[in-house]
DNA sequence: AGATCGCCGTGACATTTGTCATGAGTAGTG
DNA sequence: CACTACTCATGACAAATGTCACGGCGATCT
């Protein structure tokens, strides 16, 4: 019985490479391609694939958010998420949104096959090193609106842009940043910003 | 007559990817993978390949760098770079570094297909796009010494940190610093981080 | 030889950032 | 209900950051 696989990652040579990789394996056909996160629901339900392989990193809509959408409208297509980064927190996030897989694309091609027909069949795929990972420093230790700031301040912007973008006074913006430091052992908001990316907590 | 092809990305998936993807041709044949930048020549030596496929974000020696290499060592072999981002700095570093194609990896199939054939002529092979934006604004306007610097404040390090590392002062790190913010049109340091790292100039 | 440019440094100054104490309002929990 | 946690705010203070002016040194170009 041959496994249906929508592909979705944002850049076209990759996505034509893994599915050059993955029809290589008699059981696997690729039934649809997209670059886009907000294309997987409307493919999903065009071509009815058994297995939705998505990329964190996409345009329009994030793999994540878009694994969620796609596990509670088209329940007949599991979810298995395929990124560069094996951040903990991407992991808690994709198992949240329902996915079954989660595979690094530092993995061997061996092991994305196993992954894919596991989840084809309905169980988890998840790498054990990284599940370990999860466990101990998955869990964000930021309040919601420690995230928001923190996410905010990534691309070098100043307290009083951040503040005017939230509609918060530049004091509270600071109290947050310095809260997120406090939590992420951070010597400055830069540092802050780059632990909280590595550990998939924004 | 077929091209023999070297292939080096850090990501084990998409290296087998792309090579059941190349594969696919039937003038082309894979023989030799590596996953480092200094196992690119070595390799090289082996196995003899008519082009080699680099991408630049590589442990132990980044793809611009093993092309230096790979071109003035192993002549016989001809150099692409195969790469996720399209910075102009990029694009100018792979010239200079004797490469003669440069497909982004957003590129369709059939655009790498035919770079890695005319790259084997001994043609050049770059998006005309890509080139052009690269000679508006490829150009670096940061000084050597700068540019380490800038570099240097990457992670989010503090001028006492940069000034240590490189055995400057405290007030010369600020100096470069504020040079680099005034040159990229940054309003602080990390903007000027990004800017710099977006054109490929650190 | 003089001009120019990059490199390295100092010192002074204004601004921004990070820390801390404090408090009010709101929601959820035992 | 008391307790706790989160949100938002203010004000004050120390430290880090960014700006500016200035000077000496060496290499390069004309």
């Amino acid at each position: 019985m041959t496994i249906r696989i929508l592909l979705a990652d944002d850049q076209h040579l990759v996505r034509s490479a893994l599915a050059a990789l993955l029809e290589l394996e008699d059981d696997f056909q690729v039934v649809a391609t997209v670059s886009r996160g907000d294309e997987v629901v409307e493919a999903a339900r065009a071509s009815h694939p058994d297995v939705a392989l998505l990329d964190i990193e996409m345009p329009g809509l994030d793999g994540l958010a878009a694994a969620a959408v796609l596990t509670s409208q088209v329940s007949s297509c599991r979810v298995a998420i395929l990124t560069t980064f094996g951040r903990p927190g991407y992991l808690r996030r994709a198992m949240d949104a329902g996915a079954l897989g989660f595979v690094v694309k530092d993995a061997p091609a061996e092991q994305l096959a196993d992954a894919v027909r596991r989840v084809a069949r309905g169980e988890h795929a998840v790498d054990p090193a990284l599940a370990a990972a999860t466990l101990t420093g998955g869990t964000s230790p930021l309040t919601p609106r420690e995230r928001d700031v923190l996410a905010s301040a990534r691309s070098g912007s100043t307290v009083a842009e951040i503040a005017d973008r939230l509609y918060l006074s530049a004091g509270t913006v600071r109290n947050y940043l310095s809260n997120a430091m406090a939590k992420t052992g951070a010597r400055n908001r830069h540092e802050a910003v780059r632990i909280a990316e590595t550990n998939g907590w924004i």
